[in-house]
DNA sequence: GTGAAAGCGCTAACAC
DNA sequence: GTGTTAGCGCTTTCAC
């Protein structure tokens, strides 16, 4: 810079000043000096300028994974928002519930020039993580339960998945099975809105089945749901489960949604490409992520704003949920229920 | 920093010593440092360090995606090999070609303090940015042409390209039908591979189909495929869309692979749960990250190196591909062809 | 081994 | 409007 200001004839703050933009400095030397970069090819230090300035348009977000479809399309909604804002976003994996071993893990991106940390919450490790973020550091929180003293977005899961549920039983089916994907805490709301929505409707709750984040986990699941003739209807965590139990049930030769039928959550983009197509709740992954980026700005800037940010997923009907075949939900009650 | 070394009672400098590790420190001052720098709960300043050092542990991955699959797969990639060397990531995206436009884009980054670039060329947005990365910084491309004076890691997606194609011919295929994703150049390297192989075997070599990267397009495609009857494999430009045309032929009452053999490419995590299930090529995107973050290692360390690194995809043959249905295929000749 | 001094490239505060 | 001065929090000589 100060080479930038030489060639200029300026002094180094008016390179400073035309850089930043914001105080006045005359066209004439602005001209010279916007020259002067152009031939020196300068390219200003943002180390030292977050030195000088105590100040960083840089976030980071701390996620457990980053690959799976819903975290990469939040990391892709936040990465817009700050592109948007002129921020640019660095990522922090944890993959471990260990307190010492997050901090280590952590330790060298909070000790970069933040702005503020946006924590995914969607898996034990996020929840975490988000516990160990040192205190003078802006944090938002995305997903999980409501959080007391930290800037929040979510998507009411809980209620979607009340919703579809109900759906379900609107069908006319007795009571709905559960295929849960690992939680992020004791109990996700995906799956207390489908335990709310039995209660409310005082049916049977069966006990939830878990699969692990690999959609050949629901298939092995399908496989036993097909040969409890109670099954006849299906909510599963997420779409890729879902699509694997439809997997599992045809391998037995009974037919989505003829025999069972079987609801997803997400709307992954191949959800409607699965035959049958499938019936899910659509969550806007990438919204969630830019409201938490908006959600950083409105903090960063002390505005007064909410603290609290959430989204309802639409539920989406589509082929591979119907009506009760009258056939298999008779035969269960009456001769092979367990 | 300067606050522990007073509390610590010894000179900011052997502060530093402490926290770098290299030079000597006497066992009691280093004891009396970390015990004031937990008590302070200090966090040095990555911003001080890099003015004064010069030395940077933050790559940045420049990408015109990250969410999509194999995006996803090879930043997560990048990001592990990055956190084993203690380096942190951060994220670019580029989303025009317009040299101007990516100047900007790339502008706020390249201000960053920066180890290095690790540049996604998956696409003509990638490519461009390549080309308008400062000549100071140390860069690695992932995929696309062979660069000179560049560190590349590579998939050999042409000779992966080609075999599957050899492997359709084998079956007894007149020829292969290709439909492909949007390049990132004139010809993407599953193409030439598509292409050399009906070539080698003296077939006719159809005009390729173009899908967009919504597996939707594909379904589209699926059912122009189905009526034309001269079709009896088709290799596509990878799973998802692969997935959608095999949905378009089951559209149109045909069956996969009895009527049609269809290829996908990447072995997509859901290729093995689709129905039926994909003949893919392993593209193994994760190990694409990790080789290409290893190029700048090396480089960074001045080593002499390999600058080149490539990989074959294996060939994994599933359900989706079949010997040619006779029927079809005479039909095709005699009575329908168009 | 350890401390003193200098300076990385910028911004902030102040004078003019 | 513009230049001068003084740091930001570290690392790097260099002397001891």
């Amino acid at each position: 810079m100060a080479d930038v200001a030489e060639l200029a004839g300026v002094s180094v703050p008016t390179v400073s000043r035309v850089l930043s933009g914001a105080a006045n400095v005359s066209q004439k030397r602005r001209d010279k000096v916007m020259a002067a970069i152009a031939e020196l090819n300068f390219r200003p230090s943002a180390a030292a300028r977050v030195l000088a300035s105590r100040k960083s348009e840089v976030v980071s977000i701390v996620a457990g994974d980053t690959s799976k479809y819903g975290y990469a399309e939040t990391i892709r909604g936040i990465e817009e928002a700050a592109r948007a804002h002129g921020y640019t976003v660095m990522i922090t994996v944890v993959e471990t519930t260990d307190g010492p071993e997050i901090d280590s893990a952590l330790a060298s991106t909070m000790s970069q020039p933040l702005a503020g940390v946006i924590v995914l919450k969607f898996d034990p490790p996020g929840v975490a993580a988000l516990k160990r973020i040192p205190g003078d550091i802006p944090v938002v929180a995305l997903s999980g339960i409501r959080e007391t003293g930290v800037h929040q977005a979510v998507i009411d899961e809980t209620r979607a998945g009340e919703e579809l549920t109900r759906y379900l039983l609107e069908q006319g089916h007795r009571t709905v099975h559960h295929v849960r994907v690992p939680p992020s805490r004791r109990e996700d709301g995906r799956t207390t809105g489908w335990r709310r929505a039995l209660r409310k409707a005082e049916r049977e709750i069966p006990p939830p089945l878990d699969a692990s984040w690999d959609p050949q986990s629901g298939r092995r699941i399908g496989h036993a749901l097909a040969e409890d003739p109670g099954v006849t209807a299906v909510f599963c965590g997420n779409d890729e489960i879902a699509m694997g139990v439809i997997r599992g049930i045809a391998d037995r030769g009974l037919r989505v949604p003829e025999d069972i039928s079987v609801a997803g959550f997400d709307n992954h983009p191949l959800s409607s490409l699965w035959n049958p197509e499938l019936t899910t709740a659509n969550q806007d992954f990438a919204g969630l992520g830019g409201r938490g980026f908006q959600l950083l700005v409105s903090q960063l800037r002390g505005e007064a704003g909410p603290r609290f940010s959430s989204d309802r997923p639409e539920i989406i009907v589509r082929a591979s949920t119907a009506a009760p075949n009258a056939a298999r939900g008779s035969v269960a009650e009456r001769d092979e229920a367990v």
